[in-house]
DNA sequence: TTGACTCCCATAAAATCCCATGATATCCCT
DNA sequence: AGGGATATCATGGGATTTTATGGGAGTCAA
């Protein structure tokens, strides 16, 4: 499928050791990067100690539901991807997924944890000079900064609306 | 005596010897800690050794319900997390699951114990320079003394109108 | 040679580490 | 049970490291 994988197990080993190093364990917080003219932003380096820690490369590709990029790691691609093989071959449904999946990059680090996001991206999501990272626990999101305000106010409505999701109140959730 | 297991080589070792490590089993009691300029806050000692204990991580998240921080464990946290995949993933319940998870922070002990309040969350829960913490089981509440205040107000007047709860103990707490 | 990409070095601001202290609380011995 | 010795907690502040960012030199392909 479409990530050019040339498996670059090189990455930055600079920052192992750093004090964060131990303790993240997914995709959190939000974070407010700059992308520069040579559309390079710093990924938060909590995303990549936990890439690193566990060893995946970072795939970036257009999210199937918002206008924003979606950042994973190889593995959980995967599983997008077999999710995809399990649909009918023939339906319209597989047909788009396919579609979207082909526009999916593997990327790698710079010496101080910046990736370079490639054009098609930049466009698909409308990036200019402002990315918003948005961690939502296996993955994470890349907004232009206007695109994650109205995320982000849509969902203080519907938390005002209709208030916090049932499984919230259940404390056992097993 | 204390648990002092070799097993936490991590964070601060200092205090794991503290007479408080044997009983401490959940989040309990309430107290008031100072915030500094640095927006550091002692947690409660108590706190601490039940997260030791467990060998867990501390999560910082707004909370759905208040105007306050709630913190809980990390692999409660990650039971949302896992939470968010079962869902349809274009429902309400997903959307404001995925902005709790962007609105978290995963956190660490300094060698006293402390940790830094991210800004986002000082905001949010309107703190300045106290934080009220209240242990409610599986996770606590940092509050302004302010509003703090409020809502022990509003318990206690509930408490006068309606006495007290009825309160089924369920005897599977698994 | 030009343009696109990568690697390398530089830096301000922010986050974190490290050491210090007063006030409590705990221990221990008589 | 008293009371000094000791340990711990919550706090302050300076020193150090890391993060995010900018920009230039080297590289490769057309």
């Amino acid at each position: 499928m479409g990530y050019n994988s040339e498996l670059n197990n090189s990455a930055n080993t600079k920052n192992i050791n750093s004090n964060l190093g131990h303790l993240i364990s997914m995709f959190l917080s939000t974070s407010h990067n700059k992308i520069d003219l040579k559309c390079r932003v710093s990924i938060p380096a909590a995303y990549r100690f936990f890439l690193e820690k566990s060893d995946e490369q970072l795939i970036l590709f257009k999210s199937l539901q918002f206008k924003c990029i979606e950042g994973t790691s190889l593995s959980r691609m995967q599983r997008y991807i077999n999710a995809i093989d399990e649909l009918d071959a023939m339906s319209d449904d597989a047909f788009v997924l396919r579609m979207m999946m082909a526009d999916s990059f593997e990327t790698k680090f710079d010496a101080s944890g910046r990736i370079v996001i490639p054009e098609t991206l930049m466009n698909f999501a409308e990036l200019s000079n402002k990315a918003v990272f948005m961690g939502i626990g296996e993955s994470f999101y890349v907004w232009s900064p206007f695109e994650y305000e109205k995320q982000y106010k849509k969902s203080k409505q519907i938390l005002e609306e209709k208030g916090p999701p049932k499984l919230i109140l259940n404390k056992k959730t097993e």
